[in-house]
RNA sequence: GGGGCUGUGGUGUAACCUGGCUAGCAUAUGGGCUUUGGGAGCCUGUGAUCCCGGUUCAAAUCCGGGCAGCCCCA
């Protein structure tokens, strides 16, 4: 993907491809199109049946909380107030208590959590839902990355100990990168957040961000240790072994799909437009049959005998039967990103095979017709190779700065800096804010994965580091 | 939150500064002919000045407001 114009690129994509449509005339809400529908739904089914794996159940909540539901908890509010969308009025009649239209469940979900909590056999409460939010978002909306509608997964545990929801933050972490980084391929940097920049209400928050081409970071996924934070003024309790009523432990999970299939989209595309992994794509291999008129009737015969070949093992294959030339057919499929071209001519219906051509390098190979189910090994290798490069360049962005001016130059280059940096806890705010106003760049916090030892000291106020931190400008 | 730019058929644009004739072109789209190994060609048809108000004999064009989009900055 070319750096230098990515934002034209993005939002060129958007159009090209089909993917969404902006004219539906209310600002940041966007009208999401079959193709991009189709890949989100795949998203969907594949991050579900991963929460089921490891113990979660769907369920589904109102999509309106009630102000005085929404206000229980003070930080929480104060983070969410400015954002609200606020149902006043219904019909004809003032509504006695204003409805928000759910910018996050937490206060929607936990007073349901109260009423199904009564002793330790109710616990862990393991839920989820797929769905929408609403958020009255001030800062310039763009599509898929900011908008005032996004669709989502939030998760919502309760556990009768500290630890139990602290494993739970671990596991949600280990689930984001089975999904997102193995199933979906786009990788990631998780951190724990400065406490400055935590989720409203919560102890603790972790958050995942990838790196667009352009060198901006986007936050893709969360999870949240509430604590107590919530179950208290929920008064989520349950009878413990001693016999005294406790408040449950709780966490809150939230991959964001928009932003996902925005990071898809972005780190895999290329000039000639989009590269959907397999397992995801609407239409995984596109026949395009090339023929001369004489010969029309028997290569189409031939095409879609293999059309019903490649149906029967599975495969969402696809047969463009239009009136296009070749070349346009070529040229459009891969705009939309489809993994797997099969050209089907004179010559490959005469030997009985198919010229298989790939997305993402667009290497060329003739494959006999009896051994058509190769297509499914070329295209795993061509997400095994996405997949390693969008991580090298992951990898290759990061880099060391011991000055703020080294600092400066790298984000300034679209890198990722790692600093030392003297503390993530409230006491390091005027550092960063230091940072934010010179270098107009965000702390995005330290490393989970690995633990990093600091070294020498605050790259901003010389004291000694504490922390080793990543800065990046951010979406 | 601040600043800037923009809004013309489905899409991309010309005309806007300096108001004036039938709003030009490309692409897409309907029909016809023709055509298929990297975005074919010819003929023909349909289709547009974001909304509200103001200035003016006359507004796509100038002014004000609204809505929407983009970019930069916080």
């Amino acid at each position: 993907m070319v750096v230098s114009n990515f934002s034209d690129w993005y939002n060129n994509i958007m159009k090209e491809a089909e993917l969404v449509d902006l004219r539906y005339g209310v600002k940041g809400f966007i009208v999401i199109r079959p193709w991009a529908m189709f890949i989100l739904k795949k998203m969907y089914q594949i991050y579900e049946e991963e929460l089921h794996n490891v113990g979660h159940m769907p369920v589904h909540f109102p999509a309106v909380i009630p102000e005085s539901y929404l206000k229980k908890e003070e930080e929480h509010v104060a983070g969410f107030e400015g954002e609200v969308f606020w149902i006043s009025k219904a019909g004809f009649n003032e509504l006695e208590e204003r409805l928000a239209l759910r910018p996050t469940s937490e206060t929607a979900m936990y007073p349901m959590y109260a009423l199904w909590t009564q002793g330790k056999k109710d616990l862990p409460i393991k839920l989820y839902q797929s769905g929408t939010v609403w958020r009255y978002e001030t800062k310039a909306t763009k599509p898929l990355m900011r908008g005032r509608e996004f669709l989502w997964i939030e998760a919502h545990c309760a556990f009768a100990t500290k630890e139990g929801a602290e494993n739970q933050v671990m596991e949600d972490v280990e689930t984001t990168n089975k999904v997102i980084s193995s199933s979906f391929g786009i990788p990631f940097l998780f951190f724990r957040r400065p406490d400055w920049d935590k989720f409203a209400g919560a102890d603790y928050t972790c958050a995942a961000d990838t790196l667009m081409p352009d060198g901006r970071v986007l936050q893709i996924a969360t999870t949240h240790l509430l604590g107590q934070n919530f179950s208290k003024p929920f008064e989520v309790k349950f009878m413990d072994d001693d016999g005294e009523e406790k408040y449950v432990w709780q966490t809150s999970y939230g991959p964001g799909m928009n932003r996902i299939l925005a990071a898809l989209i972005s780190i895999f595309g290329d000039e000639k437009g989009l590269v959907i992994p397999w397992h995801l794509s609407p239409v995984q291999a596109v026949i395009v049959p090339i023929f001369k008129e004489e010969s029309k009737e028997s290569i189409m015969a031939y095409s879609r005998e293999v059309e019903k070949l490649l149906k029967n093992k599975g495969i969402r294959v696809m047969l463009d039967k239009s009136d296009e030339t070749p070349g346009f057919k070529f040229n459009k499929w891969e705009q939309k990103g489809v993994p797997i071209r099969i050209e089907i001519g004179k010559r490959e219906e005469e030997n009985r095979s198919v010229t298989v051509v790939e997305r993402y390098d667009r290497s060329k190979r003739t494959l006999p017709l009896d051994t058509i189910g190769e297509i499914e090994k070329v295209a795993n290798e061509m997400f095994e190779k996405m997949k390693e490069d969008a991580k090298k360049r992951l990898e290759e962005s990061i880099v060391e700065a011991n000055t703020l001016e080294d600092m400066e130059n790298a984000v300034k280059e679209g890198k990722i800096a790692r600093v030392p940096f003297c503390s993530l806890s409230l006491e390091g705010k005027e550092c960063y804010e230091k940072i934010k106003e010179k270098v107009k760049a965000e702390v995005r916090g330290r490393l989970l994965s690995k633990k990093e030892e600091a070294r020498g000291n605050c790259i901003v106020c010389g004291k000694e580091a504490g922390e080793v931190a990543y800065v990046a400008r951010q979406y």
